[in-house]
Order: structure tokens, then sequence, then C-alpha cells
DNA sequence: CTTGTTACTCACCGCTCGGTGACAGATTGG
DNA sequence: CCAATCTGTCACCGAGCGGTGAGTAACAAG
């Protein structure tokens, strides 16, 4: 019995040259890679020490001596967020002067949506925030949410909104549409009615975004 | 030791002569009813066979029995959506007369901001389903989705968008900022930097809404 | 080679989960 | 009266979870 398990060993491990070195760097970013793929893809539902342990290929117990656990686990996916800022930050404003605070924000909206669009891992946190409030998916809110702020601030340049207008105000209720509106569709291809599917189907949301902002800036 | 056990039984017992009577029907409503609560207070996260039994106060077998598991029972769930329509319409439309499609979607959009922060139960399941798309979620989507529908639907009356507006698309837009502002709120107090704490505060929430509804249709 | 230290694995714990089969007591029909 | 049916309870299953203590293999220093 013995024998045979042994044997079973090596000729499963045989095709498997490629073994991870004793190297803990290299572990704890594979334990970190892990995890974010895994939150990215399959979501926060089954995001947990085992699921993350097996995705990494190694035992969780490293998990808990690197990162203390799940807590510092998330807590470093929400420092690698800050790395989103510069990501998105195109290097020039798409070719057209931002001479307003509307063509800012009409500017802004649209790369944000497009960016979300294209970042599975930042939908599955949005998700996660308006689903539960523990303190893990709280630090990590707090992460994506000075990530977001600084990005819009180093957009921003020197414009600044029209006099009489809550800016904070109406720009909370713009990203929330954005953000709402991409998580649906991401999942069920629509939202609120509106079918989300084709490129042609995006283009209405983008031109209806658009108008909104810019029936508030001018 | 079973004597003991028997002996524990019968004084645990004892204090609690409201035994629920041998009714199939007001068992399915209890269990209906558990798991509403459930749905509502602890969100989709903990839902399941076993806590809505705990709940309910029964065995989990009759939720098998009665509903055919943990997916009848959310379909239940989904036709009692139904009745939200009714309760949400007011008798009159708030002492003005909707004369322009502005006025009507202005109104439609804060009725709907304050019925969705008045409603746990809406809340869970609008975060379950931008979070899932098993079918259970699927078909709960659904019916809420009528359901909003047939409201709006008796709101409008005949009123129609004005011409060269993609109305679908921007009301969706607006109903996924609201649906996100309440969702964000709900759990954290705040959305995209934006506090939302006090009656003051969501004031601030409603009138930049009117500023983007009257921004888009006048 | 010996001795520690570091990186990593393994076996096991208690608990809860969804799900099922067997059974007990009340109710009803013949 | 017995028998069937309905309502409800209970014990149990395998699986997965988070978490932990003990052990093992590689490496560096002496």
């Amino acid at each position: 019995m013995a024998v045979a398990n042994a044997a079973v060993k090596i000729l499963m491990e045989a095709p498997v040259p490629e073994k991870r070195m004793r190297n803990r760097a290299a572990t704890e970013q594979a334990i970190l890679d892990a995890a974010k793929r895994l939150l990215a893809e399959e979501g926060f539902q089954n995001f947990g020490i085992n699921a993350v342990a097996r995705g990494a290929g190694c035992d969780k117990q490293l998990i808990y001596r690197y990162y203390g656990g799940l807590d510092g686990l998330v807590e470093a996916i929400g420092a690698d967020l800050g790395s989103w800022v510069k990501d998105r930050i195109p290097d020039d404003t798409g070719g057209m002067f931002l001479l307003t605070y509307g063509d800012l924000m009409e500017r802004l909206a649209l790369l944000f949506l497009d960016a979300l669009r294209a970042d599975p891992l930042m939908r599955r946190i949005v998700a996660w925030e308006v689903s539960e409030n523990s303190e893990q998916v709280r630090r990590l809110s707090e992460a994506r949410s000075k990530a977001l702020a600084g990005w819009i601030e180093r957009m921003r340049g020197s414009l600044t909104p029209p006099k009489g207008i809550d800016a904070q105000a109406v720009n909370a209720m713009i990203f929330a549409a954005i953000q709402h509106v991409v998580l649906s569709a991401t999942l069920s291809n629509q939202c609120a009615g509106l079918v989300l599917k084709t490129a042609r189907d995006w283009e209405k949301a983008s031109t209806a975004l658009k108008r909104i902002v810019r029936g508030v800036y001018g």
C-alpha cells in the first residue's frame, strides 16, 4: 500500500518538473496573484483561504504565515489597487482640450465606464462593497475610493465646477450610475430593461451618459 | 444520560406552551416570512436552507416538501414581489399635475429613491443581482424587473418622452444611479465620497438627482 | 558534518453546510 | 376499529470550510 502510493506519487510528479522553488518572495507573489485572479474570476462568494491556497498551489498555512490570514491578504490586494490609478491615466487628453468642467466630466465618465468594463477585479470589489459590510471589504473599499479620488484629482487639473451646482453630489450620482450599469450588464447583459450586449448597445449607454453630463454641466 | 436528557427536554419545553399547530398553510407562510426576513436582514450571503429552517422554527425537511428546496422558496419570494407595485403606487400624484415627461421622471426618480431606501428586502435583492448569476437570482431579478416596469408603466399614464432622446437608455442610467447610491449608502453611509447619513445629506442627493433629470428632460 | 533557521507540507480539529431516509404523532376515511 | 394519509421531527451522511500543531526538506553558518 505505502509502496503503491509512493509509485503513484512519483508518476504524478514526474511530468511536473517546474516545481516551485524555495523562494518566499515568489510564493508571496503567487499567493497574491492567485487571490486577485480568484476574486476577479469567481467573485467574493467562494473567496476563502482554501480556495486561494489551491489556486496558488501551496498550503494555506503559508497564507497565515505571510499575510496573517485572509484579512491581511485582502489588505495586500487593496494596496495593489493603488497601481490602478497609474494604469488608467492616459498621457494626453485624447486629442481634445478640456476647456470646461463639462468637457472634463464627460471625458472622465466615459473613461471610467470603459475602465470598469475592462477590469473584472474592480467590478467584483464594487459588487462586494454593496453586498457586505465586513472589516475586510471596508478596507478594500477605502483603498478603491482613494485610488479613484486620486485618479479624478490628477485628471481634473485646474478646472472647477460651475457655481450653484453641488458637483460632488451630482458626480456621485453619475459615478454610481456607471458602476451599477456596468455591474448589472456584466452579469445579465442588461440594466433596467436596457439591453447591453453589443458595442452598439454600449454606444447608446455612452450617449445617454454624455447627455446627462451635458445636461447638468452644459 | 438518556433519562437526564429527557428531564432537560421536559424542562425546556415546559415554558413554551404556544406550540405551533399542525397546519400546513401556516407553516408555509412561516417559512416564507422567515425567508424574506432573513434575506432582508442578513443578506444573501448566509441565506440557506438551514438558516431559513432555523428562522422559521421548523425542520428544513418541510422546506423541501412544501417548496421543493431553496429554489422554489426563492421563486415564491419573487412571486411575492408583485405586491411591491401595489404598495408603492400613491393614489394621487402628490398634489401636482404631471404636465411634462420631466415632471414625471423627476417624481418617479424621487419616489423610487425613497421606496428603495425603505425596503431592505428589495435592496438585498438588487445587491444579489449584481453579485451572482445563478438561476435563483436570475428568476428573482426577472420578477423584480417586471414589478418595476409595471410600476413605471402605471405611473407613466399617457406621457411620452421628448423626441431625439433615447429615454430608455437615459432612464436606465438614472435608475442605476439611484440603486447604486442607495445600496452603497446603506452599507457605508456614503457613495463615491459623498456622505449620506443625515436627512440633510439625502436632500443633497435628491437635489442632484432632480438636477440631472431636469438637465436631460427640461 | 552538525546545528539552526527558513520555507513548506501534512494531518487533523470542530463546525456548518445541503441533502436524505426513517420514524412519530395527529387526522381522516372506511 | 383499523388503515392510510398528512404534518412534523430526528439522526445521519459526505463535503467543504477556517484554523492549528507537528513534522519535513532545503539551505546557510560554524
